[in-house]
DNA sequence: GCCCGACATTGATGTGCATCGATACACCAT
DNA sequence: ATGGTGTATCGATGCACATCAATGTCGGGC
């Protein structure tokens, strides 16, 4: 369980970039949109923005559906694709679940936009 | 035809985040997530890392088609995509059209990342 | 004038995704 | 065990999007 594995690989060998060739390969560019596609949707923008600005940096999932209006299913899916994407961590405690975010995940992001 | 006028009002009003409200209003999510989608595809990607590898930074449709394999109707689409987003600009010399980086389009990004 | 090449737009098609209701799962209390 | 509560998963539905072929538009050369 690394911690961003899908981030990793982004500079890793650093071609001179024959002007044939993108600079970009498919691989990466697929790995990259994903990470971007998790960042695509308004909502989980303001999940993310809410569980950053949240005092213990950790907040349950029943605080996070009343103020997106959203159904329950819909945030836990919300909640699943930043999961997947490596930008959150979730931590169980008893009943609930407790999501925070990666530490250094939205840096790495900016980072790789800054290396296109 | 202002450059980046879906970036801007990202941090004009710092509420204090009374504990209900999300940090990022469905607004200002809804915009950010629009520059995000423009950036969620792995072909709009390989655009950008050639446009911004280009000796001269600028670089013609028909140097774009080949690298990506696609066809130009799908190329201009994402052109199209990418200048609306305002990440690129587009300038006619006689029969070509040329497309360059907005300048601070990517630092802009990047920053609104950390600030989320 | 006419044609040709570069690029943009349109229409159609298949795929992916956001959302929800219903349901299943996990954990605690009694 | 039994009930109840907080989350996750499943199936279905409607919409958005990536892609292409065909067509339209603009500019230059003959």
């Amino acid at each position: 369980m690394n911690p961003l594995p899908a981030l990793a690989p982004a500079s890793a060998d650093a071609t001179c970039n024959p002007a044939g060739t993108p600079a970009l390969d498919a691989a990466q560019a697929k790995e990259q949109a994903s990470i971007f596609k998790a960042l695509a949707d308004p909502n989980r923008l303001r999940l993310l923005s809410i569980i950053k600005a949240a005092p213990a940096g950790t907040v349950c999932v029943c605080d996070l559906t009343d103020p997106l209006n959203l159904t329950q299913p819909t945030v836990s899916h919300h909640l699943k694709v930043l999961l997947d994407a490596g930008l959150l961590q979730r931590e169980k405690r008893g009943i609930w679940a407790y999501f925070s975010l990666t530490p250094g995940a939205l840096d790495h992001i900016a980072g790789s936009l800054a290396r296109l």
